[in-house]
DNA sequence: GAGTGGTCTAGACCACAAT
DNA sequence: TTGTGGTCTAGACCACTCG
């Protein structure tokens, strides 16, 4: 017996992908799909919301549920992420930094192991990027203070691999490991989406030529506006 | 005013990232927490649920809920993932692939676009990964019919790319599509994950020298029992 | 004020696992 | 048989948007 929400999910999806439903265009409401498909209101909201979660429609609270557009969505390339500001903007884009924090504190024992500390504070800095006044990304890196004495905000928000250069330094290797993650409050608020959007994550380790632990680093994707790209061997 | 579900989330949370409740312990019961919070079930499920998505918790149907053990998961490096058989082979783990469907046929006009084919047909290839018996990887692959006139189910059960250089062939660029998505039923049932965990999904387009696109991929990565990382500059 | 989605209740029955 | 999670009901009130 097929489940009551899987009815309404897949006749709701079989009209957005045959193109009857079209982009920005408006889903029946769960009082109107409850009453049409005969069941509790709460049948229908899951129906909706599953379809919410996988990225075809979108809520918006006091006002109705409509239909995503995958199509308005920016285009970045990581390679265009390092260096943020010349590249965006030569895009016809605006682009800037917000460091929401940045502080110098004592590590907890899963960053110390991270960086392969063993003693020593660390800087705690999350950074927030926007292109079109719009959040893309969520960065929270952890630095040691004693590779970097002299690190400030100003600096941060420029570029953190700029201020590596300066001092002399070279990146000897690094380290990604890759996720897809639902967002917990601070991460839903910093990106503005909502509990039912997952997130890809990247978790970033760094390492100098002298094979020291420079930053541990977590970024969240905002995938709700953006696209995320990566090109191999072309120019 | 915090909302009841978001009480009984941090409750348990907090004693997860405690070490109060340690990987694999058993979480109370839905019925359980109602009780011990005065609320209805559908709300103590609703929090339970939410930690479930965030990957600290796994129900299974009958028995209950627990702690996850994100330790216990397999490291995969992606460059393992190419050249599959070999290099899993040699850290002991048996690693095999299962062609789960292969077929010609008329692509949608949405794989036309993407292959920048104006005709013709192409090969529709479902593939899943095994890493020690456990599903590491699903892939659906398109690719046109006329670039591997004879490609056959026994070739892909290897490798696609071996095939490639076979008949002489060379990569000259791809690009890749990073996304966290909710899975559908098919997905799910492939990688035996439930409808609340994300999964980590990567879109391929390659081309050959001569600029022919020779194919669109899908890849949905099972990140519930695999971890999935890159190393760059790092022998 | 009317309509929408967000939260919440107090039940019910079912599917599944263990005893 | 008991206890678990999975689905579903028929209500309720709240927060929000808009006319």
């Amino acid at each position: 017996m097929e489940k009551l929400y899987e009815k309404i999910t897949d006749h709701i999806l079989q009209k957005v992908k045959s193109g009857e439903l079209k982009a920005e265009e408006k889903v029946p409401s769960e009082n109107e799909l409850a009453a049409a498909f005969g069941v509790s209101r709460m049948t229908a909201r899951k129906a909706v919301d599953n379809l919410v979660s996988r990225g075809y429609l979108y809520k918006v609270h006091g006002k109705g549920t409509y239909v995503s557009n995958q199509k308005e969505k920016i285009k970045i390339y990581f390679d265009e992420m390092t260096g943020f500001h010349e590249r965006a903007v030569s895009y016809n884009k605006t682009a800037y930094t917000v460091v929401i924090r940045f502080e110098k504190k004592d590590p907890s024992e899963w960053v110390r192991q991270k960086l392969n500390l063993s003693e020593g504070e660390v800087y705690y800095i999350e950074r927030l990027r926007f292109i079109d006044g719009r959040p893309v990304v969520f960065e929270i890196s952890y630095m040691p203070v004693h590779i970097f004495p002299e690190l400030t905000q100003e600096k941060v928000e420029v570029s953190k691999y700029d201020y590596l250069k300066e001092l002399g330094h070279e990146i000897l290797w690094s380290e990604k490991e890759f996720f897809a993650v639902m967002p917990d409050a601070s991460i839903q608020q910093q990106l503005h989406i909502n509990d039912r959007t997952p997130v890809f994550k990247v978790e970033l380790t760094g390492a100098l030529e002298t094979n020291e632990l420079f930053e541990y680093t977590k970024i969240f994707y905002n995938q709700t506006e953006f696209r995320f790209l990566e090109r191999v061997g072309k120019d």
